[in-house]
Formats: structure tokens, sequence, C-alpha cells
DNA sequence: AGTGCGTTCATACGGCCGTTTGATATTGAC
DNA sequence: GTCAATATCAAACGGCCGTATGAACGCACT
């Protein structure tokens, strides 16, 4: 494996561990077996290096999601045809089992939410196109389903369930002992089961209040 | 005002601003007015600033929580005549619109958010008590509510409606952005009507299925 | 006036940070 | 084999970090 696959590999890794300003680029050195000046001569230095591994972390997600979603809407043959769960499980599955399109599941949610909160919930430009790309296909295709619902609603929709997910992720197992009072364990979660939760609860916010803005 | 508070108001504004490890014990004293040391004096170092500042920005707003709650369950002479709307309400105003209880809105959730993710997730010893007391009052109003469905459901939808809402604060408007493909900017965020959204979306969450877990 | 204590002050210390440098090693084309 | 181009290396640089120190200050109390 090349130097700069194996700094990317550390530092996705320690990144995700414990965050971008915590974690030293001696850090990801030392972690990768490789030279201390590698990082700036591959990545220019320690930003370029949060840049390329948050877009290695982000652009599988959104691909992965288009992929689902046009996978669904040749299937059933008209993105009309296409049911809405399925258009939320497109939307959904990739963030909860993100192992399916390559991306480790536990670090990768938490670091696309430290960069997404460090860097001023500012995008990088390199996974910007991807992102609007994934977002915009999937307004158009839950429009079809809501022609009533003005798009803002629609938005405010998608961000609420992806909320949802990203929250749970970091916090469900915390909040479960808080709950019980427990300061036990309580048990791996099921990321099948929760992403059918999710959807169910994403799909009736939805089914709500269908007037316009 | 004191020292103390000087301090304890320019930590919570930086801390908020640009997080934690970004902002240096220089930035706050300077910011504050006062000498370098006080922070030592006063806090301890820097980590017990940060643990001061978090738990004056946790605590009012599980106060409320809780006192919205318990108005409404003597207001209506009983937790099973309480509304499910105005359970969630308790539960979310606190969070969508935190200057009630003392708490600048922009800052403080940016605050926590960056709080949870860099300190692993772990709530400070401070206010862990406030915040269990809290959670538990909400899932045991709520079981009232639905007592076919599993405690663990519960917090499961109360986390998710907490992730919706903390979700959208810090990115609802780059998610508006994204899907009108436009970089202006969107206009502010009602706060009432998100309110009003947010605590929707979370009761038709709650509608879905009452089996048991 | 003098004493004691809580507070504030300027200053200094050691340490880790991200980056740079110039030398050395490796590669691939001719 | 030669010669660039690319890649890796050890070492060093200046800078900012969090913390500690000891002196100076304010002020109630006697």
């Amino acid at each position: 494996m090349s130097t700069r696959d194996q700094i990317l590999e550390a530092a996705w890794e320690l990144y995700g561990e414990r965050g971008f300003e915590d974690v030293s680029v001696r850090d990801v050195t030392h972690a990768a077996g490789v030279n201390l000046a590698s990082i700036s001569y591959h990545f220019g230095g320690k930003e370029g290096l949060i840049q390329e591994t948050v877009k290695r972390c982000m652009n599988p997600i959104n691909s992965y999601r288009l992929q689902l979603l046009e996978r669904a809407i040749t299937g059933y043959g008209g993105v009309e045809k296409v049911p809405l769960e399925t258009i939320m499980e497109a939307l959904m599955r990739p963030l909860v089992i993100p192992e399916e399109c390559g991306v480790q599941s536990g670090l990768m949610l938490r670091l696309v939410a430290r960069y997404l909160i460090e860097s001023d919930y500012s995008i990088p430009s390199a996974s910007r196109e991807l992102y609007t790309e994934a977002f915009q296909a999937f307004v158009g295709a839950l429009m079809v389903h809501y022609p009533d619902l003005a798009p803002e609603r629609i938005v405010k929709h998608i961000v609420f369930a992806s909320g949802a997910v990203v929250y749970f992720h970091g916090l469900g197992k915390i909040a479960m002992q808080l709950s019980s009072g427990s300061e036990e364990g309580v048990g791996e979660i099921d990321r099948e089961r929760m992403l059918r939760d999710v959807i169910e609860f994403a799909m009736h916010g939805f089914g709500g209040d269908n007037t316009a803005n």
C-alpha cells in the first residue's frame, strides 16, 4: 500500500476516534509508520489531509444513495411508481449501514459530524457537488409523492430524519443508560432494526400535513 | 460583574463560535479583559472552565423542561390527562427556543453538540444528575400515553426528535442552499414554526406502531 | 496603622504543534 | 549506466499552548 494510502487510513481512524484538533500530524504519521514530512508532501499540510479524509467518507455515502435511488426508479419503471418507503430507504440506508459502500460505520458518522461542526457546517468543496446532486435528486423524488408540499418542508423533513440517525448513532447508548438509570452497557444496536425504525419515523413525519408551507 | 462571570461569559461565546480546542485560555482572558492566570485560579484550568461552561448551558435547559412538564401535569390535573402534544412541547421548546430559560440560542446548541462529540458523548458529572432526572420524567410521562410501547422505543423516539432539532439548527440553512442550488442566504428560521414542525414530526413518529420492542 | 486573606498581576517555563529544509534514496525512461 | 523526477528521511524552526510562580494589590477587621 502506498504511503499516501497508509496515511489516509491512519488519519481516518484517529480523526474519527479523537477529532481533528486533538490528533496531531505526528500522531498520524506515527500510526501510519511513515515520515512526518510526508503529510506536507502528499497533502500540502494538515488541512489538506482533513479535507481528503472527509471527502473519502462523504462521497461514497452520497454515491451509494444516488445508486440506490436510480436502481429503484428503473426497477419500478418511473419515479412516481417507487414507494415512498423505498425512497426513504435509499436516503437512509447508506447513513445507517455505511459498510455497504465500503465505509466503516462507527467512525464515519462521528467524523462527518465533527467536521461539519468544527468547520462551521461547511461542506468541503471536493464533496459539495456530489452532495448537492444527491440532495436535489431526493428532494425531486419526494416532490413527486408530495406535490402539494413546499420544497422547503421536504428539505426540512429530510434534515429531521438525517439528524435523527446521526444523533442516535452518537447518543443512543447514553440515552438508554440515562433512562434506565444504570451504568452498565445496554448491548449493541441492531442496525437493520434501526433502519426500519428511522424510515418509519420519517415516513410518519411526512404523512402529517400536506399543506403548502 | 465579577472576574469569574466575565470569564464565563467570554468563554461561552468563544467556545460556541469556534470550539473548545480552537480557543485558547489566552483568547478567553483577552476577550474577558482579565489576567491569564485567573482561569487557573477560578476554575483550576482549561478543563474546569469547559465543564463549568457546559454546565451553565445544559442545566437551564433541563430545569426548564422539568418545569414545563410539571406545570402541565398540575394544570391538567394528572399525567394521564396531559395531551401528548403538550408533553412533546415541554421536551422540545427549551431546545428550540432556549432564550426562554436565559440561554442564548445560536451558541447553545453548537456548544453542547461540540462538547458531546469532543468528549466522547459523555455528559459532565455536574449536569448528569439533572439530565437523568429530566430524561426519566419524560420517559415516564410518555409511557402513560403509550403503555404498550417498550421504554427503549420511547427513548429512541425522544432521541430521534432531539436529533432532528439539533441537526436542523446546524444544517438547516445549508440544506436549503443545497436543495435550491443557490449560494445566497435563505432567510432566518422561524423558530416558533420550527417548534410546531418538530413536535408534529415527532408525534407522527410516535403514532406509528404501538407494538412492543 | 497593621495584619491576614482573597484576588489580580506580569512573567517565565517546558512542551507540543504544523511546517520547512536540505540531504538521501528510489524510480523509470533513454 | 545516466540522469531527472519523484519520494522519503532526520533534524530543526518559530510559535502558541496550558500552567506555575511569586510579587503586588484591595480590603475588611482589629
